[in-house]
RNA sequence: GCUCCGGUAGUGUAGUCCGGCCAAUCAUUUCGGCCUUUCGAGCCGAAGACUCGGGUUCGAAUCCCGGCCGGAGCACCA
């Protein structure tokens, strides 16, 4: 019996049909409740710029609180004094603005150590928390075998005394540990530190604290008295979300509702802050915007929009599998974004010195083309012609006939250019390649600086000296690139893509 | 090794919870054609996937078990 026959027989004796699945809408899927007070976090460690990872965290989050109308807050989480860099606390906001997200309030976490020292105490006094004096080595040992450690069984008072006097201990004597479950199947849980004494400066706040809190204390204890009602992070993140609700039980607070996205792989770039940085110091990259790094300034500097990365981000969802996108993937939208904005320009690399021989008189003058062909309201630039231009080398094929672009068509011959007809048909029954050119006596000298940071020399036409820096235009025939510099004598791109 | 989690075209996704409408969506990519004074855009067409094996079932991408592959964590980092 087929479908259908099931389904009459079926309704024959009164049975019914279940109704179908809902279809659910496109893009990304919605948040699990509550929605009337969604408040979400993105909490960076500022070890350096954002990298494309970072924007992963940063969109998701921001379309959530733009969809539900709730609120975002930044948190920089800084409590680990060696791993924290000035020059991040001002990149991470510039970076966010760019990707056009918007936040409500900004917390750093070094501000804000007293108050956890507050929720310390506080869950000392609970119960739910000891000080530990074991070596780290000797504590592992026990909580692989989930036996007890000797601090452990202390009694409250005790334990707040202890922590009193942590203040005076040195580095790895002592630390504050969360009571979980010893018997929990992965050890990694078992009473894991919430406070650790470290003596080395803070870059920011100096060296009025000595005990700093891990992580997990700190953001559980922000993400409680900020009201987070979601927490979107990798899932790098899993086991220390099962040790914060820990935490949350232990004070009878209510837990967020936990979100893991997968990880984000780029292929050909290195995501990495850290080498990034070394990079940078030992003069391998340019600095933070160098074409071959993932970080967001150095696409900035690309051309590459925020609406494509923020389409690439909204795509790809919040789904736990780990992803691989390439920057095929990313040009892709970028060319959807650039193609109408982008106006259109001369640019000649790998330039060959050309003199039209036997040229009628009749063509030197102004040549006129569109700024862009689909939107032609936007105006012409012109092009002084008087048969010396440059053209690309690989466009000068012997024996071959080439129209220059709104101009004549001339033939390659023994290593010279012949002038050959003059119109576009003529062109066309030649089957000949219609190619830019640049006026030699009459442009400006280029430099175009390709992703993999190697430079490329040529010509732009004249009229890219009224380019504004920052623009992106597309060199026809040539791709995509953006205005980086732009002087009277020399202009400077950075490729986007083709 | 231990704990946990994944696996749909080259890539990114939809569908998986609640099995049938899925010989599987959309985008990108690649390749053809048309168009075009760009090798861009546009239009048309094509290529290309349910990790494997077993089980349950009338029916499995969807449920169960196992293998394989991949990932994350196993810190006094975040």
């Amino acid at each position: 019996m087929d479908k259908d026959q099931q389904i009459q027989e079926l309704e024959k004796i009164g049975g019914k049909i279940k109704e179908k699945k809902k279809v659910r809408e496109k893009g990304l899927t919605d948040l699990p409740p509550p929605h009337h007070k969604a408040v979400l976090r993105f909490a960076p460690n500022p070890s350096g710029p954002l990298h494309i990872g970072h924007a992963r965290a940063a969109i998701l989050n921001d379309v959530y609180v733009k969809r539900y109308n709730g609120e975002l807050i930044l948190r920089i989480e800084d409590t680990d004094p060696r791993r924290v860099h000035l020059d991040a606390y001002s990149m991470i906001p510039e970076d966010l603005k760019w990707l056009g997200v918007d936040w409500n309030k900004t917390f750093i976490q070094s501000d804000r150590i007293p108050l956890y020292y507050q929720y310390a105490e506080k869950l000392i006094a609970r119960g739910g928390a000891y000080v530990c004096h074991c070596p780290g080595s000797e504590f592992k040992k026990l909580k692989d075998k989930s036996i007890p450690c000797p601090c452990r069984e202390t009694t409250l008072e005790e334990n707040l005394e202890k922590w009193a006097e942590m203040e005076d201990l040195g580095e790895a004597e002592a630390v504050l540990r969360v009571k979980t479950d010893l018997q929990h199947k992965n050890p990694a849980i078992r009473d894991w530190v919430a406070m650790r004494i470290v003596e080395a400066e803070h870059p920011r706040i100096g060296s009025r604290y000595k005990i700093y809190p891990m992580m997990n204390f700190s953001v559980a204890v922000d993400d409680y008295l900020m009201g987070i009602s979601h927490v979107l992070r990798g899932k790098d993140h899993l086991a220390n979300s099962e040790k914060q609700k820990f935490l949350y039980d232990h004070l009878g607070w209510d837990i967020p509702v936990f979100i893991h996205y997968g990880r984000l792989k780029m292929d050909d770039v290195a995501l990495s802050t850290s080498k990034a940085r070394e990079g940078i110091q030992s003069g391998m990259y340019s600095g933070w915007d160098d074409p071959r790094l993932g970080t967001i300034q150095a696409i900035a500097r690309r051309g590459i929009t925020p609406q494509s990365i923020q389409e690439l981000i909204q795509e790809i969802g919040v789904k736990i599998s780990d992803s691989i996108i390439s920057w095929k993937k990313i040009y892709g939208l970028n060319r959807t974004i650039l193609e109408e904005k982008s106006n259109r320009y001369f640019l000649v690399s790998q330039a060959e010195k050309v003199e039209i021989q036997d040229l009628p008189e009749e063509f030197k003058g102004l040549i006129k083309r569109p700024l862009h062909p689909d939107f032609l309201k936007r105006g012409y630039r012109e092009l002084p012609f008087n048969g010396k231009v440059y053209l690309a080398s690989e466009d000068l094929k012997e024996n071959k006939t080439l129209r220059l672009m709104d101009e004549v068509n001339v033939r390659v011959e023994e290593g010279s250019v012949y002038y050959h007809s003059p119109s576009l048909e003529e062109a066309r029954a030649e089957k000949a390649q219609i190619v830019h050119w640049v006026p030699r006596d009459d442009n400006i000298p280029a430099e175009v600086v390709m992703p993999d940071n190697h430079i490329l020399s040529g010509y732009a036409e004249p009229e890219c000296s009224k380019l504004k820096r920052g623009k992106v235009v597309q060199l026809e025939r040539f791709g995509f690139a953006r205005v980086d510099n732009l002087r009277p004598d020399k202009i400077v791109f950075y490729y986007t893509h083709s």
